[in-house]
DNA sequence: CTCAAATATGGGAACGTTCCCAGTAAAAGG
DNA sequence: CCTTTTACTGGGAACGTTCCCATATTTGAG
């Protein structure tokens, strides 16, 4: 059985407001009833019951995170685990506890499930539709998008600037002498695989090249198998391609394990590039040259600002876009 | 705002005893009355207070999983992440929602946190210490413990069988050939590895060989970096080992980087196998052969067993091993 | 010495549900 | 036709807090 803070007051002889004053910490109360209430608290090992709390103030301090997978799970995902963690460790921070919910279809079930709850606020990760969107807006609960799939000029939205993140891809293949190139494109309904594979063909184009049709191969999901997959597609046609760059490093290491199989050497025949810079980039054989993506810091600035949407701030900007960064590794350097 | 039960209750016409009838779908209403209510609930969408739900039940239909981590990340952790996933999967069947929190050091923190907020139970995974498991024990709350450091009788744990699985990795190297070994120990106050490390050396042991204590590195924790470090270590001394088993995969990989640096081919010169079977063992370069660990049934194993404890059941096993299997791949795989 | 301000206390309503209970109306049993 | 059962309804207490309010005591300024 748990105590409540009525056995608190009575055995340490006092009212239960006086009890609830010392505990909340907020009102008067003497140094007598203080020590005495707190002496029980602490022979008691009570512990406030949250739930009547949040009951009469209407707060939760819970925060719920959402993840729509479409393939694969959510927590083992090398790029959402991360901001996840960031995610978790401010909440410790701030005080929040947080609920983390995975679906693989896109509907309102985890919402209502989370709404129920009564969160705080909420966070939405990766993909999403209009539908699901406008729903989480119709109940005026705090919440923000990362790397979401849609963008919404009236939602705080957290993103790496994946144009910006191709061009600098495209920008670095070109400077070392990479050419031709071949792409392995995620799903372009994804804004984050749409807008990188964008700034890369866009920085081609700059530079005085192009990018045909039938250079890029189009995956159905972001997978390593995709990548793998990849080159046995691409290299059904003429020519070889001095490197391939994937936008993401889970199929840009299915790239180089197809290259491989195929005999070629990483970077000496064929160089590949991913991005995100996932843990397994830094240590793979060859290790992969790719685009770093701020994974922790957008996790952390997400909970920040969900923060100060519940406390009730309101001019915040919609949209927040993160720096990435070239992260040159062995399989693009020759020698 | 939020509607509440009396708002349904005024706009469909009846009192709110009845209206918490029809949305908690026991006790007599007329067809009539459920109707009216029904009506007015998805025309408001009328989302009941799981808090004040909670607060006269005495559940919440909550549960805590607590990841004590010491140098790494919980989420983005390459064996306890898929742990996680299997749980958030089953709590969606069940149910549940799933509170996620991650402390550096062992401490009371988490669990005093999850505590107040009424949890119907905990699930603790990895490490922790016996004063942390007499204070979880003294409030009686249903938990249990996955991949623990330490054992206790009384509570309900779910582990590997480490110590089959170290005999499963001595006989297989034995049988390919591979004579000398070196092992790359994890830290051996955990228990997994110890037991790892110990049921390798049993199976030695049994078939006429033995391990020195010089052939063994001792790792100061369970990453990728104390691997690398263990080739840089064991090669100051003079033989050279046909393969080197390392007690998590981690390490195994760091293991492979140091040797491929050193311009030994992996496995030609030496062979390396590891423990786990995270996913980057299936797809680095080469594969890794490896201890498969049933990762996914452990978490839902644990997640189900808690929900019984829950429900007041009260006869169950107290420890549940998962046989652990062998996955041969490249890195010991010669021609 | 008086009176206002500051300090301290306890009673009780409120938060949004569930559930027990008393009561009524209709159906069924004798 | 009376009685018992069944079907249905609404009032109100309870869950464990916070917080407002009324009241009591102490402090200290004039």
């Amino acid at each position: 059985m748990n105590y409540t803070i009525k056995d608190i007051a009575y055995q340490a002889g006092v009212s239960k407001s006086t009890a609830s004053r010392v505990i909340s910490g907020k009102g008067y109360v003497s140094m007598e009833a203080r020590e005495k209430v707190e002496a029980t608290v602490q022979r008691l090992q009570y512990k406030p019951n949250a739930i009547a709390r949040s009951l009469v103030s209407s707060f939760t301090r819970n925060i719920g995170v959402i993840i729509y997978r479409q393939h694969h799970p959510i927590a083992s995902h090398p790029f959402y685990s991360k901001v996840l963690d960031a995610i978790l460790e401010k909440a410790t921070e701030l005080g929040y506890a947080i609920f983390v919910m995975t679906d693989m279809e896109i509907s309102n079930r985890s919402a209502d499930f989370l709404l129920e709850k009564r969160v705080d606020g909420l966070i939405l990760i990766s993909r999403l539709n209009n539908e699901l969107l406008e729903y989480v807006k119709s109940f005026d609960i705090p919440f923000v998008m990362i790397n979401s799939s849609i963008e919404d000029a009236e939602v705080t939205h957290f993103a790496n600037d994946d144009l910006a993140g191709g061009k600098i891809a495209a920008e670095y293949l070109l400077a070392e002498g990479y050419h031709p190139l071949y792409v392995v494109a995620g799903p372009q309904e994804h804004r984050s695989h749409y807008l990188r594979l964008k700034g890369f063909r866009e920085k081609l184009v700059e530079s005085g090249y192009s990018l045909a049709e039938e250079d890029i191969y189009y995956a159905e999901n972001t997978q390593f198998d995709e990548g793998y997959r990849a080159v046995q597609c691409l290299w059904e046609r003429a020519s070889i391609p001095k490197a391939i760059f994937a936008t993401n490093d889970m199929m840009a290491l299915g790239v180089i394990r197809g290259l491989i199989e195929k005999g070629y050497r990483v970077p000496g025949d064929v160089a590949a590039m991913g991005f995100d810079d996932i843990d397994y980039a830094a240590i793979s054989n060859p290790a992969l040259t790719t685009v770093h993506i701020a994974k922790t810091k957008m996790g952390k600035a997400a909970l920040q600002t969900l923060d100060q949407l519940i406390r009730g701030q309101v001019h915040l900007p919609k949209e927040e876009l993160f720096t990435p960064q070239l992260v040159v590794r062995e399989s693009t350097r020759i020698g």
